[in-house]
DNA sequence: CATGAATGAGTATTCATTCAT
DNA sequence: TATGAATGAATACTCATTCAT
């Protein structure tokens, strides 16, 4: 008899344990990912990370492949309950904004593995699959759609289709994380943040400049 | 008189034809490498591509490395004569920014391949190498920098130090190429840059959310 | 109490399988370096001489030069007994010669694939690696030195330093197994080594010769 | 007829030319072969060592293989050569002997690579071909067959046949040559020559105990 | 369930040889 | 005749995946 197993009532929560094996697979891989890239890093090296064996890991993903892209997906779920995290405690849009901004940074300034999996998850899976940080950047965009529609409505923000405020605002953070990372920039996180809150909020051109700027706009697109 | 030493025996070196066979393997190279991803293009593809022996590929570049390394090099070559190009037909420095934002997209709307080259870079030689991206980008800062000093003192420009501008609009153009490229975005690519640079320019918030925002920002900075 | 943590999870190791494998590959390995030289044997074929897959031979031996080499230690490791074997079988020193001649000459008689190997080992692996024959040679010099200092203290061999004799003894016997290899000489192995003993014990000259070599020797030592 | 084929008077020896290239290229080969292996040593570093193109090379040797073996066939007659030069400066036998000892050692002494090439070749061209080594020694032997006949006739060598005394010679030689190659021995070359020719005339017993070697051999030979 | 032994597809690179010039 | 550009056959080694224990 292969006895209690664990006793009498309750055989409980191997769910749980299963759950939390998962997870530690996923950041032994994360971090081995990140340091040697997806090519150069054995399924080998994650079960010895781990003291278990490879088997144990293809029980778990059943592939390297799938390892990774879960490895990616974990991490990109972080960041958008890191972002949601802050945002939730601001009431303010434009707050809102700001708080989104520094958690986006903060997040893969202490994950620096994360863009690392960014990039090699492009490299390696190209034509298998959507970005998985732009599917999660896309199940997100809507909620931001709005609060800019509220902004402008209000009057806080210049009129134009909140779509330009929004791929802005992304395409100059994910342009900032991987400069940071790859040309090893070390401004602080705090000032970088404020930097390009500032410039995304104002502009960079003086007063007098704005105006004529302006106008020189309008009559190009109504010529 | 045996004439200047000049009867080298032998077949005779062409020199020109090497540079133009040079020239071709690295396009071949480009394309396939984008294609595929460094790791599964084999250099025997890049040679069948061009219809020559694999050895002859290894003539002209040592390693399969030496051959991607100055594909990327080479796209980012192209990159610079496509900006200063342009750059150089404009006298006003704002039409100079505005003409480099223009040729930066049109070039990787033109060569998506190169964006490619971008992310393979960094994938296969993390540690081997700074990024050829940054080499490049490094040796034309100083230009910019010289630029907004010149529109700042002249009030044209607010005042902030310059780096804030340049790495600003740096960054943002570096993640602009990326989204357009990963996640597919079909704005059209003289829409994008006009979008780019009012926001750079002008900034979002409306006029009355503007002082509101200066003074706010004014306040956290000399609490 | 989980029982003295004697519960390895997972197929356990069967060291003495793992034995037996490998001293098969290191057999089939000789089998086919002996055969066809060391560049030109494929590890594919030992391990298709063993019907398993390539990567199980290189599970037991790190690279191709390692199988190599360890073939030939196993084939000096076995002479070493063979010979060691015999000789400890005699009481008297002269016959303990005689027998290690003996075993010599019929361990390569037996095994001529170990006298490729040998040789194989000098041209590949010349500045890597001292020769593994003269590793095991000098291991055992000390041994047959101690016994001619015995038989020359007892008057039983002419006065002249050790060295003299083991040197020309070793030096003759590795002549004689290249010749026979690859002269492919057909002299029956146990002629050939009483023709050496003879020769080495008692030397070629006749009885009037000797003295008057001797003399004319000793005359141009002293002068 | 095809014409006169070596012009009016004149234009004279370039089969002169032609025979000291070919020297050259067999002189630089060897010194690359025995340095670096025949597998290792490309056909271009022998043209470089030259300064001529690779296709010179093959205009003087049909393949990679004939050139070797015409190096190893080079050294070979050298030897040849070296040794008969000494002979022949001898009246009595024995001296004969004894210079033929002392010029075989000090050719492999003053020339190494010679020794090398000797591994190399049986290395590399086991069935393909007849060691030259042994193509030459045989062409020799017979001559040393009669030197002994006349020994043993006129009673200054014991009664045997003749060829346990040239096979054990040379077997001695060959064995060490390659000993003191490979095993690094420093032994000065002429005292060397002594031992081996001291241990080859006299044997290694002392005058007692050959009396009773020779009765015990006796009585075995009879049994 | 966990393990790790076994497998074999996949690939960069070298270099002898040829032959156009 | 001499050259060296071009060629492509040949080969060790890695590592994802499977499956017997």
């Amino acid at each position: 008899m292969p006895a209690a197993r664990k006793c009498p009532r309750g055989r409980p929560r191997d769910d749980e344990l299963i759950a939390r094996r998962r997870e530690e697979i996923l950041e032994a891989a994360t971090r081995l990912f990140a340091a040697d890239g997806f090519a150069r890093t054995d399924v080998q090296a994650v079960a010895d990370e781990l003291g278990v064996g490879k088997g144990t890991v293809y029980r778990y993903f059943e592939t390297k492949e799938a390892l990774f892209l879960a490895a990616a997906d974990q991490a990109m779920h972080r960041l958008r309950e890191a972002v949601h995290a802050v945002v939730d405690e601001q009431a303010d849009p434009l707050e809102q904004i700001a708080a989104a901004v520094h958690a986006y940074l903060a997040y893969f300034d202490a994950h620096p593995e994360c863009v690392e999996l960014l990039i090699l998850e492009r490299a390696a899976f190209k034509d298998r699959k959507k970005p998985t940080y732009f599917e999660h950047r896309d199940a997100n965009v809507g909620r931001w759609h709005e609060l800019f529609r509220g902004l402008v409505a209000t009057g806080r923000v210049r009129e134009a289709p909140v779509e330009e405020f929004t791929e802005t605002i992304s395409d100059l953070l994910y342009g900032t994380i991987f400069t940071n990372h790859f040309a090893g920039r070390r401004e602080p996180m705090e000032l970088q943040a404020h930097r390009i809150l500032k410039t995304l909020f104002l502009g960079m051109l003086s007063e007098p400049e704005r105006a004529r700027y302006s106008r020189a706009a309008g009559r190009r697109c109504t010529s």
